[in-house]
RNA sequence: GCCGAUGUAGCUCAUUUGGUAGAGCGCGUCCUUGGUAAGGACGAGGUGACGGGUUCAAAUCCCGUCAUUGGCUCCA
């Protein structure tokens, strides 16, 4: 007998060779239909795979992320053995769960694959589904599992089982498909219930560019067939909510074909939103001490190599700029900072000047692949929210925490709350990687782990080794409306620059020393961060930014002409209004608005003319009664100024 | 850059197998002058992304280019 400890610590007495399947049906009928795979000792094991010594017995359901991820692995086989039904002779690579789902790599030879495949494929998979078909471990030897692939001439598996050590490889079986896998897997197939192929793409094998392409099929299932219906309805939501599509409707921006891709255009509306951002940061930064500066779009090469950039991005990046008579060449530039280092060499510097910091909105451009390209968030041409810091390493910490309290100050105006702050050291075990003094490595990373500390913010990570070769840094990442994750902030310390440019100030000893630089953009760049604003108030900005905050409604056409003195008095208290003249019913006019996601609706008729009154709307909460022009504005103005509280 | 998909009116889309294009919304004019989420009538709008080919005939089939898009790779 063994004795199996369940999460709340009690303990049962079971035969050797016992499943986590039978400790489940022990407790309840209802419980074992429901176990995925199960955690022993630790380890995530198949629910069917005998016990045979004391454990700690943790049931996985739909409700673990690891019950999911053992659904997810299985079904990814599930596809592969409906494939190899399909296809016969197709070759498979890797076919790994992930956070929503699963993909395999395949070598399909010579079929032609695409989504009008889908559904013969989720066809074939839900009959094997409902055979409930066995997932059957085996422990195989090197040279079986060697011999079972060469007769399958699949080198991809070869390539993999020749990197395992003998002893701990295992094949799984369900139906006659058999699959290298470590597992663990469901019970059977018969758990799977809905099934969704949602694309097909390209993936390199072992993600090296130089090997052959996969075609990669990526797919989702679930246990309920309403859980896939709630899975696609979100996904159709979280359309609705892209910048691009909210972009367009918004007028916010646009792209031209003759400009070039990834050279957003910003129009009118979309110009002032982000001026607004721009001066709402300035004010920030203006009270932290920062100083702005302007630097051109270009500079000559010979800067960019003094800096390392030519060396390192040069012939992936837009190419030299050519003068016709004197042959000098210039770079667009990918990044503010060179320019930034020059005015910091413009003139001596005293330890007492430190910290210097200089900010820009400064354009930038990079050449990125056109496939990465994507709306806003990855554009050639954007406007950092840049700045440098000069500063001496007694100040880096203090600089530091100036910097996050900037950030902080942004995401509380803007109202996020969900982001990740991310903390990228550097490896100790490979040092020569990392130009700077390991002393002053040292206190850098002790501040940056201090501070975060200090700061208590939220969902914080450290990885080690992610540090730039310059110095260590830490980021701000944001999911956009789809779960994808993008930067945004981020603060780098660097030591490089510094040297590369021989930067100097004169210390209290009357020494020459170096300072120590500190990027930092707290958005991120202006386009990203529209972009992911835009994604999170699905285009119902903040009252301080929104383009238009009040839109006039006259009952009639005869009440155009009050509506226009009381536009005149909004604008004069610098209110963004302006009047549907349209002759609508005021529904009608109350529908449009609503839909444009104005904040303010203020209707005005017989009434309001004659008290001198408007009575106002609030875009998705209603009516809110009659208020005088001074009235109004007073709250308008209460409520933009909570973003500087 | 690579693999897959897409490109028809300002927007969202339709146009069964090739026979010179339609709808809704929006826009314009007129009627209507209305009180908290869509009043009515009429009308204007399209080189079917661009270039080439096949065909008596191409939005439709083929090739190329550009752009967009889901991934991969890359990412200062």
């Amino acid at each position: 007998m063994i004795t199996i400890t369940l999460p709340d610590n009690s303990k049962k007495q079971y035969k050797e060779g016992v499943t986590a399947l039978e400790i489940a049906r022990d407790i309840s009928e209802g419980l074992a239909r429901n176990v995925l795979s199960a955690k022993i000792n630790g380890e995530v094991w198949d629910a069917i795979r005998p016990i045979d010594k004391d454990a700690d017995v943790r049931l996985l359901t739909s409700r673990d992320e690891e019950g999911m991820a053992t659904l997810w692995h299985s079904s990814a086989h599930l596809m592969a053995e409906a494939i190899n039904t399909l296809y016969p002779g197709v070759k498979f690579g890797i076919g790994p769960n992930i956070e929503k789902g699963f993909y395999y790599d395949i070598d399909f030879g010579d079929y032609e694959i695409s989504e009008k495949d889908f559904e013969k494929i989720e066809n074939k998979m839900m009959e094997f589904a409902r055979e409930k078909q066995l997932f059957i471990r085996q422990e195989v030897s090197k040279a079986e599992a060697i011999e079972y692939f060469t007769g399958k001439n699949d080198e991809y598996k070869l390539e993999l089982i020749n990197e395992l050590d003998d002893g701990e490889i295992t094949f799984y079986r369900s139906g006659d498909f058999v699959d290298l896998c470590r597992g663990p897997h469901l019970p059977d197939t018969g758990f799977i219930k809905a099934i969704k192929l949602l694309n097909v793409a390209g993936a390199y094998w072992r993600g090296d560019i130089k090997r052959k392409q996969l075609t990669r099929i990526y797919g989702i299932t679930f246990l309920k067939k309403k859980d896939l219906t709630d899975y696609l309805q979100f996904i159709e939501e979280a359309k609705l909510r892209d910048h691009r599509r909210i972009g367009k409707d918004l007028e916010l921006f646009t792209f031209s074909q003759l400009v070039g891709s990834g050279l957003p255009l910003w129009l009118p509306r979309g110009a002032e939103l982000r001026e607004r951002l721009e001066n709402f940061l300035k004010k920030v930064q203006r009270e932290a001490g920062y100083e702005q500066v302007i630097t051109p779009h270009i500079g000559k090469v010979e800067l960019f190599k003094l800096s390392g950039h030519y060396d390192k991005y040069g012939e992936d990046s837009f190419q030299p700029i050519d003068t016709p008579i004197e042959g000098e060449q210039f770079f667009l530039k990918p990044m503010n900072c060179p320019h930034h280092c020059e005015i910091y060499k413009s003139k001596p510097h005293s330890y007492k000047d430190l910290p210097i910091r200089l900010a820009e909105f400064g354009t930038v451009y990079r050449y990125e692949q056109s496939g990465e390209l994507h709306g806003l968030t990855r554009a050639r041409g954007f406007t950092q929210d840049d700045a440098h810091i000069f500063c001496r390493p007694d100040q880096l910490k203090d600089e530091f925490i100036g910097v996050i309290d900037i950030v902080m100050k942004i995401f509380k105006a803007l109202d996020f709350k969900d982001f990740i702050t991310q903390i990228s050291l550097r490896d100790s075990n490979d040092k020569e990687k990392y130009i700077g003094s390991d002393e002053n490595w040292e206190k850098a990373e002790k501040a940056i782990l201090e501070v975060s500390a200090e700061k208590k913010l939220p969902n914080t990570i450290i990885k080690y080794g992610e540090a730039a070769f310059y110095g260590p840094k830490m980021d701000f990442m944001v999911r956009d409306a789809l779960g994808r994750e993008w930067q945004l902030g981020t603060i780098q310390v660097d030591y490089n620059l510094p040297d590369r440019f021989e930067m100097e100030y004169v210390g209290s000893d009357n020494q020459k020393h170096r300072p120590i630089m500190i990027h930092r953009a707290p958005f991120g760049s202006m386009e990203r961060f529209v972009a992911v604003l835009i994604e999170h108030t699905a285009g119902k900005f903040p009252l301080w930014l929104t383009p238009v905050q009040a839109i006039i409604l006259p009952i009639s056409e005869k009440y155009n002409k009050y509506a226009k003195k009381v536009l005149t008095l909004l604008n004069n208290s610098d209110l963004r209004a302006r009047i549907d003249e349209r002759s609508e019913k005021t529904g009608r006019k109350i529908r449009d608005a609503e839909v444009n996601k104005i904040p303010y609706m203020l209707i005005v008729g017989e009434r309001e003319e004659a008290e001198s009154t408007i009575s106002v709307r609030k875009q998705g909460e209603g009516d809110l009664g009659e208020f005088t022009v001074d009235q109004f504005v007073k709250r308008v103005n209460e409520e933009v100024n909570t973003i500087y509280s």
